[in-house]
RNA sequence: GCCGCACUAGCUCAGCUGGUAGAGCAUCGCAUUCGUAAUGCGGAGGUCAGGGGUUCGAAUCCCUUGUGCGGCACCA
């Protein structure tokens, strides 16, 4: 067999046969290395050590210490170790793929009992022994047909109709780890005594559909965490009990801002701190949208299906509305109203008053838009995925001339504001043409193309979301990252040539004929519901001091110092600071404790020495020291911290 | 919506295999005037999510409805 050269990461190259493992160039070069090897890098490729390299090519022998490597196989034979040990405890379970995810992995069954929490253990106990077998992991070629005869014959229907869906030039890759046999892409490691037995976790167990689909068998999937040592793994433990301390779901009670009850599934009985919150975010936007050249309206709750008809909506999303059927004892003629699920069929109704010349084009309607959809019961969580919300929503009716440069200052519109309320990181997605949708298809190709470049002028990159786009148009969403590593769409720009369209929206051009216009629907915050969920768990309920719902505390340590609590108190509402007074009869220590167990940013105590001093003691949240203050001196300075960022 | 799990005082939770409900914190009362993360004592507070069943007897077992939680699916 004819030789090649492979260029080892130092720039040094060897000659070996063609066709030699990753597994026997470890070997020539040191026993240790072998022994020590789990994988290899080959021209860029996650490579086994049991695959042949066929051609010249950079190699990189990779150990344990490799970071991505080692926990991608880690995770991997962990998956494959797991469905062993659970095929060994219940033979009759049926395996189906198992692939790696962040900080782990995840393996889908077919076992007609669910699996409990005690099974979970004994799936563990039984990994450990596997891996303490350390088995020899194997891999071979296989020709498709006896892959399928094989399967067929193990009543493995899942691997059947995977390996059918496999395109029939691609080889297909047996993996054995140890007896127990897996169809898999790899690579894997050398052997099962190569992986941590206790450095790995099973989680928790779920409900998935076969290859997600809904009209498709519910699998049970068993999630689990694995690293290279115990202690990543009890980090990450940590890690996920601190994550739990910021759930807004949490720390929505402790700090009393809102809560849900069973008579109103998905939506929100704000509180006064909460409220508090809700509406100096929306006084903020309102500034922000006067400063951006919006104009702001509001429209109908509940409009006739007539209009969701014509919209399109009705046929689309009727099981996802909230229907208002008015009584016949009410009306002459029975009406079936729908609860507004979004604002655009109303934005049209204001635009279509009158004639609309170009001169007005762009025309930017905002509203803070209060809508209800029927989401599924599954789907509610918390504020962030609720049944009622309000939008920070707005229409811009322009010419598809100005769709490029009303995206680029809607970008920059949008980061603004999320770099003031301290997001300066956010992900970017472009959704294009879903399978059902409305409008032809060059109309999607000239809306596809406007937003992609307007995007890209705009100097942000983003990934693709094939097929997600709205039914109307494609649409760009701006995403924020729970507490929890969970991602969750904020933001959104969708361009739509379908509603104008529908709706007969038009203007009259400067030829003095009437045109179309085109409809950019547009959100910064999306909901505030969610928008307020994502800011407290970012913030774990230390919000920045001007959205605090309490910004201060003014704390007696003696009764002789409630009067000038009171003026302090006082002093500091008039500047337009949210202070409030606690003359309650306790220490000190417990009002500290209190109030710092609040998220108050601010406690200032005051005894006798302050009464005298006409001074105040300042302790600030997450800070034990305390400094001491002149009566305007801290009036002035909580005032301008109290201001918005826009208005500093 | 689907799969699984859960629901006990305002909150966090205990209550073994069925024998008739408990703690801490919060609340209320009394005492305490205290210097930066819990002052002491006392009182009150629950149709054990709702409904149905099994049983001499159900917080506990079964069915059902609701809501929540973790995923999946969905998200105009």
């Amino acid at each position: 067999m004819a030789d090649i050269s492979l260029t080892f990461p130092d720039g040094a190259s060897r000659s070996y046969p063609a066709g030699i493992t990753p597994a026997e160039v470890a070997a020539d070069i040191s026993k240790s290395l072998a022994k020590k090897a789990i994988s290899a890098t080959v021209d860029g490729q996650h490579f086994d050590l049991q695959w042949p390299i066929g051609h010249n090519a950079d190699i990189a022998l990779n150990t344990m210490a490799d970071d991505a490597p080692a926990l991608e196989l880690i995770r991997h034979d962990l998956a494959h170790v797991m469905a062993r040990a659970v095929q060994e405890l219940w033979p009759d379970v049926k395996v189906t793929i198992g692939p790696v995810i962040s900080n782990g992995w995840y393996y889908d069954f077919d076992r007609a009992e669910p699996f409990t929490p005690e099974d979970l253990g004994a799936i563990e106990k039984k990994m450990r022994e596997i891996i303490n077998l350390r088995d020899p992991v194997r891999t071979e070629v296989w020709e498709r047909d006896r892959a399928i005869a094989h399967y067929r014959a193990a009543d493995e229907p899942y691997k059947v109709e995977l390996i059918e869906g496999i395109p029939g030039d691609q080889p297909l890759r047996m993996y054995w780890h140890g007896h127990w046999q897996d169809l898999c892409r790899g690579p894997h490691l050398q052997t099962t005594g190569q992986l941590p037995a206790d450095a790995f976790k099973l989680m928790s167990v779920a409900g998935a559909y076969w290859r997600g689909d809904s009209n498709r068998a519910m699998l049970q999937r068993i999630y689990g965490v694995g690293f290279r040592n115990r202690d990543d793994l009890k980090a990450h433990l940590t890690m996920l009990e601190e994550a739990a301390k910021r759930d807004h779901r949490r720390l929505g009670r402790e700090m009393d801002l809102f809560h849900m009850q069973e008579e109103a599934p998905g939506q929100v009985f704000w509180h006064p701190n909460g409220w508090k919150i809700y509406t100096t975010l929306q006084d903020y936007m309102r500034r922000q949208q006067q400063q951006g050249g919006y104009v702001e309206v509001n429209t109908p709750q509940v409009v006739d299906r007539k209009l969701w008809e014509a919209s399109g909506h009705w046929e689309k999303y009727q099981d996802n509305m909230f229907i208002v059927e008015v009584d016949e004892e009410h009306a002459r003629e029975k009406a079936i109203n729908a609860l507004k699920p979004m604002n655009c069929p109303c934005h049209v109704q204001i635009f279509n008053q009158g004639l609309k010349s170009y001169r007005e084009l762009p025309l930017r309607m905002a509203e803070f838009g209060s809508c209800n959809r029927y989401e599924p019961s599954g789907a509610l969580h918390g504020i962030m995925r609720v049944r009622g919300f309000t939008q920070d929503d707005a229409h811009i009716f322009c010419t598809e001339d100005q769709i490029e440069s009303e995206t680029k200052k809607f970008i920059d519109f949008l980061a603004a504001i999320y770099a003031d309320l301290g997001f300066p990181e956010f992900k970017v997605k472009f959704s294009d043409r879903p399978k059902t949708r409305a409008g032809a298809d060059d109309v999607w190709d000239k809306a596809e193309s406007a937003l992609m470049q307007a995007t890209e002028a705009a100097g942000y990159d983003f990934t693709l979301n094939p097929g997600e786009g709205a039914f109307y148009g494609p649409k760009l969403e701006f995403v924020l990252t729970d507490a929890i590593g969970r991602d969750w769409q904020c933001g959104t720009l969708q361009v739509d040539f379908v509603l104008p369209e529908r709706l007969d929206a038009t203007y009259i051009g400067s030829d003095g004929a009437k045109h179309r216009p085109v409809m950019l629907h547009r959100a910064v915050l999306g909901s505030f519901e969610r928008f307020i969920g994502i800011l407290i768990e970012e913030h774990a309920g230390r919000l920045p001091f001007w959205l605090a719902p309490r910004q201060v505390v003014v704390a007696s340590i003696v009764s002789e110092a409630d009067e000038y609590v009171t003026e302090v108190v006082a002093a500091l509402q008039k500047a337009g600071v949210r202070a409030e007074a606690d003359l309650r009869n306790e220490k000190i220590n417990y009002k500290v404790r209190e109030h710092s167990l609040g998220k108050v940013p601010v406690i200032l105590a005051i005894g006798a020495r302050e009464v005298g001093e006409r001074t105040v003691s300042v302790r600030r949240l997450g800070d034990t020291r305390t400094d001491s203050a002149g009566f305007d001196e801290i009036v002035a300075q909580l005032a301008a911290e109290a201001a918005p960022p826009d208005l500093r």
